[in-house]
RNA sequence: GCCGCUAUGGUGCAACGGUUAGCACGUAGCCCUUUCAAGGCUAAAAUACGGGUUCGAUUCCCGUUAGCGGUACCA
């Protein structure tokens, strides 16, 4: 999909590997991008795996949203994506292998005797916990022609396992404390062998794709002793692991639906900048040290790295989010923002083809520049600003309740500014203000009370830019005939 | 229950044995002002708790508590 591949320099590769049992969430994205900014720095390869081994909680569908969100956020790959559900046959290959050396065994079990897992059982007088850490299948068991086997692995007693976590350090845990788990589950029908468990096809990948870093959630952090274990019983090696803080809602239990919006896409569609929301995600569970400025992607590119992340879960601060919205708003060269507000009018039929080029793209180049400073989100460019795309707007009664209060008299007031304005000859800042103070004064009244009843009549908000720029903007014609229809509606 | 991870203002991060504990978002106030933002200035606000180690702990060790993760023929 890119041409980082023949760019790549150095031996890393990594992936993302989403489960399309949902669309991308804010969880995965910090992810997706972790783990592009580490490719991209290093000169890396970056390569998509969609795991979706889970035929019944698997929706293929959702794959077209996921890449949607990573392409919108600027998270692009060099190989991929691959589909786990069409390897199956490679997983058991590697099933077998497992157990040909002895790392497995075939287990008889009914499916259903684990469901759940470990848990206490509640209600019993002392807590009873039932373990399934060594099933007893896995000193051999006569087959039964009518059950077909499941392949579990078989994890060693006694001992420990570790690894090396770029963020959270030197790990070790104890083998008796990792349950003999399913590489692969058992058939159906005709078949032998059922669909890979998550562990093995993702070790085989792992292997197969030469991954040298996994980086991914910290929930993964428990299940890596298991893989570990995996890739000494494939003869591979082990790659270097880097588990990422958890993104929790506000009230710091692990994000979901009810804390709002989890899905990337909607965050696109709600009209955050991908530039914002990227920076903004970058610095959930890294920070690059001293200021956290806004940082554009060649920043962001220039200054992560592993180290750097934190090791703990970090909330996900919407507040935070449209402040970077805000501040990219600005800050962005006004060239960058008019394609996204372009998408945005055309999207709201509020669009001209003659703002496209030439003299037309100047003045829209102008007005969003002049706008952008009280925009929170894109969506406000049709909606709180409508009345400088189209003709087509409404006063906020708010606005004229406010502004308006005694509406003979800035009834009388708007005709003499529209009888002001429309002798003006050359239409820009200086004369507008002139002509608009020379009414007020000549009525006797304070400058910024006819100022802010102009406002109303003109753009129909009680919140506009400074009115002068307005005025200038939206042009002599149309200003003089809104003020003169403002008369008309006070009656 | 068991195993593991984590713990600095409300939030995101700094300080990686010695600082008046710093920055940013948010909040409050002031300035600017033609509305609202932006911008500038100021303020309130933190080392979870208890033990050690050390001349000295936010920092190292132990315990407690809390949150989170795992404990599936989910990923």
């Amino acid at each position: 999909m890119s041409d980082h591949s023949a760019k790549s320099q150095t031996g890393v590769r990594v992936r993302f590997a989403p489960s399309p049992t949902g669309y991308l969430h804010v969880g995965g994205a910090r992810t997706a991008l972790f783990n592009w900014l580490f490719a991209r720095r290093e000169r890396g390869t970056m390569i998509l795996r969609i795991e979706d081994t889970d035929a019944e909680r698997n929706k293929p569908e959702l794959v077209t949203g996921i890449i949607d969100g990573l392409q919108w956020l600027g998270v692009d790959w060099d190989e991929g994506p691959f589909y786990q559900s069409q390897r199956t046959a490679f997983y058991q290959e590697a099933g077998k292998k497992c157990l040909a050396n002895g790392s497995a065994f075939l287990c008889y079990c009914p499916a259903e005797k684990y469901v759940g897992g470990d848990h206490a059982v509640e209600g019993a007088e002392t807590t009873q916990v039932r373990r399934i850490s060594r099933c007893s299948c896995r000193d051999g068991k006569p087959s039964t022609p009518d059950v077909k086997p499941a392949i579990r692995f078989k994890v060693p007693v006694g001992g420990t396992t570790k690894f090396l976590d770029a963020v959270f350090g030197e790990r070790e845990f104890s083998n008796d404390e990792i349950e003999d788990f399913v590489l692969v589950r058992s058939g159906k029908g005709e078949e032998e062998f059922g669909q890979a468990m998550y562990q093995l096809s993702a070790v085989v990948d792992d292997i197969d794709m030469r991954i040298t870093h996994v980086i991914r959630g910290a929930d993964h952090i428990s299940n890596t002793p298991k893989q570990v274990l995996l890739y000494r019983a494939l003869a591979a090696e082990i790659p270097i692991f880097a588990h990422l803080p958890l993104i929790l809602g506000p009230d710091k239990s692990r994000l979901s639906k009810r804390h709002g919006a989890t899905d990337v896409n909607m965050y696109r569609s709600e009209g955050f900048l991908p530039e914002a929301f990227r920076n903004f995600l970058a610095l959930l569970g890294w920070s690059p040290g001293g200021d956290e400025e806004f940082l554009r992607t060649s920043q962001l590119l220039e200054k992560f790295t592993l180290q750097d992340v934190s090791r703990t879960n970090a909330v996900f601060d919407r507040p935070k989010l449209e402040w970077f919205n805000t501040q990219y708003l600005q800050k962005l060269p006004v060239e960058e923002l008019l394609p996204e507000v372009e998408q945005q009018l055309n999207a709201s039929k509020l669009w001209k083809e003659e703002w496209a080029t030439g003299a037309g793209r100047e003045w829209f180049a102008r007005t969003v520049d002049l706008l952008r400073p009280r925009i929170r989100l894109l969506p406000d460019f049709s909606s709180w600003s409508r009345a400088f795309f189209s003709d087509d707007f409404v006063r906020d009664p708010a606005a004229k309740e406010k502004f308006w209060k005694e509406p003979a008299k800035i009834k009388e007031l708007l005709g003499q500014t529209a009888d002001a304005l429309a002798a003006v000859t050359d239409w820009s800042h200086d004369p507008c203000d002139h002509a608009t103070r020379g009414v007020a004064e000549a009525a006797g009244v304070k400058a910024g009370l006819l100022i802010n009843a102009i406002r109303v009549a003109i753009v129909g908000q009680a919140v506009a830019p400074p009115l002068f720029d307005t005025m200038v903007v939206l042009g002599q014609e149309r200003v003089v005939r809104r003020l003169r229809e403002a008369c008309a509606e006070l009656g």
